[in-house]
DNA sequence: CGCGTTTTGTTCTCACGTTCACAAACTCCT
DNA sequence: AGGAGTTTGTGAACGTGAGAACAAAACGCG
């Protein structure tokens, strides 16, 4: 389920709080979902809480990190060092999981500095060789719209089955790999979207009154 | 729908390859979605369709846009001028789709240079005087998880009712106004509990042939 | 002018996810 | 030890969204 993450997140938060046991209504109102809902997502993973008591946070959170996979090293090459891919590699959020920048990727190695956070640039061409001396579980696109599906096609010719995709493409791979897309212009049409609906309803609102002003004056 | 997005992104890019007219099939092959439910998505807008041919690119295109909102201007403010912020900042992107950086604002400008892709850097102190100079319709947040439920809070009373959240926390925030979330991490983990999975179907597909080697030798 | 072909718009069915509600189980207090 | 009060885990109803199937409509051709 792709609430688990936010679940451990909440987690963590309570246990840097000091909180050792928490209710499902407690953790459920942290991440803004129905108790119900969380403690059916918890129960698919095992019966980990107590009843009449709670979850013990620790033990709940090691359990979610688990089923994730959180317990391992996911080592993640970023394609495409630009303004973006500057920004990712520098990214602090990013170590704190068990992910770990492993690789930078760019199709031109000599337009940006030759290392960035302590990694070295690489050129893309020598993605083969490059995977050859460590393992990547997770390809990073950061790349323009026009370069990411032909960086997808080489990352799963080299056999990467995770793609987080930064680039505004929607991309086509074969199954088996799994892809996320990381798409900041559609979350802006979509808050806008709902701004221009608050603003139409208001619009509305208002001419109703207006016309039931008319209709009383009339 | 959050789909419209994707439609569109889809339609501007047959425009540019100068096609004209499309059916449900081809588009819905280019967004990877359902034609029925392509067709569904865009029959809720009205019938901007002609049956027996499909779709008037451009047309659909304005008609898709016009219901977003994207025919009109959204200013967006930026908080925290990190390196996620100074990334969108300059992000291309922005601008394409009737998005505007009006405003930058950190809590400490003066750590930041004084200017960002040509935008001054305000102090966040400064919210309401930045409001009264220009409209925001959009708050972007890229500050520390720490700080983000802070500025949320102070968004939210200088009037906006729009967020886009980059910061690993998960806002609360009144009724009537819409945050979205990206998250980093939360796709990273996604894409490990899937990778995991395989892999662990990979073991079990190996220790189930080898229990069956063993029962043939039985 | 009418028929066949193509493609939309829509209806119906189904499956999934969400929510409610309650029984089982655990703790605390007397 | 027993009962009252909590809180989990889960079974059943509910609503929503997805997919298949079909009717209506437009175009082209004879």
């Amino acid at each position: 389920m792709a609430r688990l993450p936010e679940y451990l997140r909440a987690l963590t938060s309570l246990a840097e709080a000091g909180i050792s046991v928490c209710s499902s209504e407690e953790l459920a109102a942290a991440v803004n979902v129905n108790s119900a809902k969380l403690r059916k997502d918890l129960s698919y993973l095992g019966s980990y809480g107590t009843r009449g008591v709670g979850y013990d946070v620790d033990y709940l959170r090691y359990q979610i990190a688990r089923e994730i996979g959180l317990t391992q090293d996911w080592p993640v090459a970023i394609v495409g060092i630009g303004n973006l891919g500057h920004a990712l590699a520098n990214y602090s959020g990013f170590g704190s999981r068990g992910f770990r920048v492993a690789a930078l990727l760019d199709a031109a190695p000599e337009r940006c500095e030759e290392s960035v956070a302590g990694i070295p640039v690489r050129s893309f061409d020598d993605l083969d060789a490059v995977l050859a001396e460590t393992p990547i579980a997770i390809g990073v696109i950061a790349t323009p719209a026009g370069a990411a599906q032909g960086v997808a096609d080489r990352l799963v010719a080299a056999g990467i089955t995770s793609i987080l995709n930064f680039a505004p493409t929607t991309l086509a791979v074969p199954a088996g790999v799994s892809v996320r897309k990381v798409d900041l212009s559609v979350e802006l049409q979509i808050l806008a979207y709902h701004e221009q609906r608050r603003a139409g309803a208001e619009e509305l609102r208002g001419a109703a009154i207006a016309a039931a002003g008319e209709e009383q004056s009339a």
